[in-house]
DNA sequence: GTAACACCTAAACCTAACTTTATGTCAAGG
DNA sequence: CCTTGACATAAAGTTAGGTTTAGGTGTTAC
């Protein structure tokens, strides 16, 4: 058993994000001894969870949805498998993404280097758009490939 | 030359984000017609530029910043090569939290799909935290590793 | 016995990135 | 001529996810 203070200390999180998140239903049933928070392994587990579902997008309310539907039991397996389907689904396309803006990025990168080099971007100019070094070449095809034709 | 609805059009974007972008600066030197806004190339890729930038986590005012150092010319080169390499690191970073997450989604779909399946969640418990079958105790631990021991 | 702490609540405040609203200009069509 | 539609502005409103503030309680340290 914790108190909020130490809680906050574990996680790095400001007490006042577990009281918001407390308030928000995040923690459906925990413990209190007179009015002071008790959080159980099971709150650290639902705080585990909550930094997890939190980074795949997620909003409060959902999570709140999920941490009921916890509560409520084996009936609402599906439902619980159904929210992770679909969130695998969602972090799977925002890596794919990410990837296209990490390429764009390195493009980015050695479009400068080069120009710092050049003194100007004349050099790069010319070579756009598809004379460029084939390594690079890949990185530039890449983030400028349209989501259209996948 | 475009007029604002064209490119909002074109973009898939509201024409209240548009003109939001440019009373933001992200559009220095966009030429008028007697008060009404000409998107020309130059404009149609600073806004390619800007879906990227989002996408990697950039804020508004940093974006405006970027288009300034653009406008200024070759002295700042090195400032776009750093903000890019800034950028980079961030979204590498982030690439890797992501597949963290993913690896806790599958755990999870995992996990529900047994449950229910077994109609509970004895035997998952009887298997945590260590004796998961192999591929999925892998997904489990990268999901729980921590990040102080990297 | 009082000061320092750690806890509590309700409610106001904050920020980013838009969106909506209210009001107005201007050109073309019937 | 007058309505429709696309453009314009300034300013207010919205939403999520907190944070801050103001005021109060309860326990331990000196």
């Amino acid at each position: 058993m914790y108190t909020i203070g130490q809680v906050s200390e574990m996680f790095g999180l400001p007490i006042s994000t577990l009281r918001y998140y407390d308030k928000e239903g995040l923690f459906p049933g925990m413990e209190r001894q007179s009015g002071i928070r008790k959080f159980s392994d099971r709150e650290l587990e639902a705080l585990r969870i909550i930094e997890c579902l939190k980074l795949s997008g997620l909003e409060i309310k959902d999570i709140k949805q999920f941490m009921a539907w916890c509560v409520e039991g084996a009936s609402t397996y599906p439902d619980r498998k159904a929210l992770f389907e679909t969130r695998k689904k969602i972090v799977e396309a925002e890596m794919i993404a990410l990837q296209k803006t990490l390429d764009m990025l390195k493009f980015k990168c050695w479009y400068y280097e080069t120009a710092i080099r050049d003194g100007n971007e004349d050099r790069l100019n010319a070579m756009l758009p598809d004379k460029l070094p084939p390594d690079i070449q890949k990185l530039y095809d890449n983030a400028h490939a349209s989501e259209k034709r996948k």
